[in-house]
DNA sequence: AGCCCCGTGTAAAGGTTGTGCAAAGGAACG
DNA sequence: CGTTCCTTTGCACAACCTTTACACGGGGCT
């Protein structure tokens, strides 16, 4: 099925010239000329996509777009005269998808609004990636919970972020500092025993095995036990 | 809670730069200075969200975003020497939600990160049509009322889209920043406890069970306990 | 071996942050 | 104006991260 793509642009040339264009990429095209045709054809779920230009004759495409937000979330790119950096935040804030300064490459233009819209049919299949196994460990990342041999360990958010970097190498070495970037969000300073705590402690949740399935690579790292 | 972005570029000064502007914008912000690290990091499920910067010592990021793409949809902003117009056009077809050209302006970014992330949030938010039921409880969605044991429950307009929410995601956590999109429709801004007020709210209608059927997940979110 | 240094393990104390909730303000509506 | 509801404010508390302190132990050294 064809994507409709619904433009709404006052200047007569480059519309034509970009609905050409669309049609030709496979687009079902509808135009607007102006900001009150279009916010109808809009509200009337003529289409999967607005191409928005910001300088319209009536209503601006900013007031045509916050009306739009109104009820909608229909995905909607602006377009507009290179310049302004502010005016492309307030952009963004109002609830445009993406912004593009003209004159514009249609190429580019076809490009974003399939990656617009690619990312809205994956987003609402809306598949959760599931959960992972290694060995006697289960990591449900949906209820950021994990599981030793179906029983809930009950772990930290700290400690959850460790585990989980940790996993992610198992088998191999992770630095501390690499660790303490990763899992915990900043650099390591010297005498910062804090990941040794949530080791520790991470260690003890998980039930001190012998041998250690966190093992200590003295002056590197740690390591996760591979998985046989 | 907050959202984790993921920085992946090898120039330090730069990345530091955006570190630090992202962090002051209320992101969480991991980093990896090579695609290696990166691509390991995203795997993990360390982040939300990947900025990515296509020229890097090992992989490129092309590299990295294909890797990505064979098994997640996970969001990815592209940031790139300005230059190839096909460049990015082939940015775009490895699967990149956005592309910005360096060197960009840190409000723009944000701007843009924050656009994706809401387009997710928009298209995530699962709504119920039919009349369900979750345990004791039972939504009909067309009286927009809740029930328990038959009894119904007399909840405010905002307190009925916030359990409608944790009941559609039942069993898993939805992050407070998804939460207050979906029922409230705004974006949570620090500081703001009228998300906590809601839930105490409905806790208090629903009978403040032991252990409590709305789930507090620290640092997160909440959780409508699955039922069994 | 015996010694020492340094990195690590861990208990306990300290400090910070996020959350629960009561109560007061404020907005919308009739 | 009164009602209803949403939001803000303030305080208390609990969870949790970090620091501190001390003990242990490997590995290099003489």
């Amino acid at each position: 099925m064809r994507n409709r793509v619904l433009l709404i642009e006052d200047d007569d040339e480059l519309r034509m010239l970009l609905a050409r264009y669309l049609s030709q990429q496979g687009f079902a095209v509808r135009e607007a000329a102006n900001g009150r045709d279009g916010l109808a054809l809009a509200l009337a779920e003529a289409c999967d996509i607005v191409v928005l230009d910001i300088m319209l004759p009536d209503l601006s495409g900013l007031e045509v777009l916050r009306e739009l937000r109104t009820t909608t979330h229909l995905p909607v790119v602006l377009l507009t005269a290179r310049g302004d950096e502010t005016d492309r935040i307030v952009g963004f804030e109002v609830g445009a998808d993406d912004y593009i300064p003209k004159p514009c490459n249609p190429r580019e233009l076809v490009a974003r609004l399939q990656a617009l819209l690619r990312r809205i049919a994956w987003d609402q299949k809306a598949d959760v990636d599931g959960p992972r196994s290694y060995g006697d460990l289960r990591v449900e990342p949906r209820h950021r919970r994990v599981y030793r041999n179906g029983e809930p360990v009950e772990l930290t958010a700290t400690e959850y972020e460790v585990l989980q970097v940790l996993l992610a190498h198992a088998g191999s070495v992770v630095r501390k500092t690499d660790l303490m970037q990763w899992a915990l969000g900043r650099p390591l300073e010297p005498y910062d025993r804090t990941l040794d705590m949530h080791i520790s402690n991470l260690r003890r949740k998980l039930g001190n095995d012998q041998p250690p399935r966190i093992e200590t690579v003295r002056g590197l790292g740690y390591s996760y036990r591979a998985v046989s």
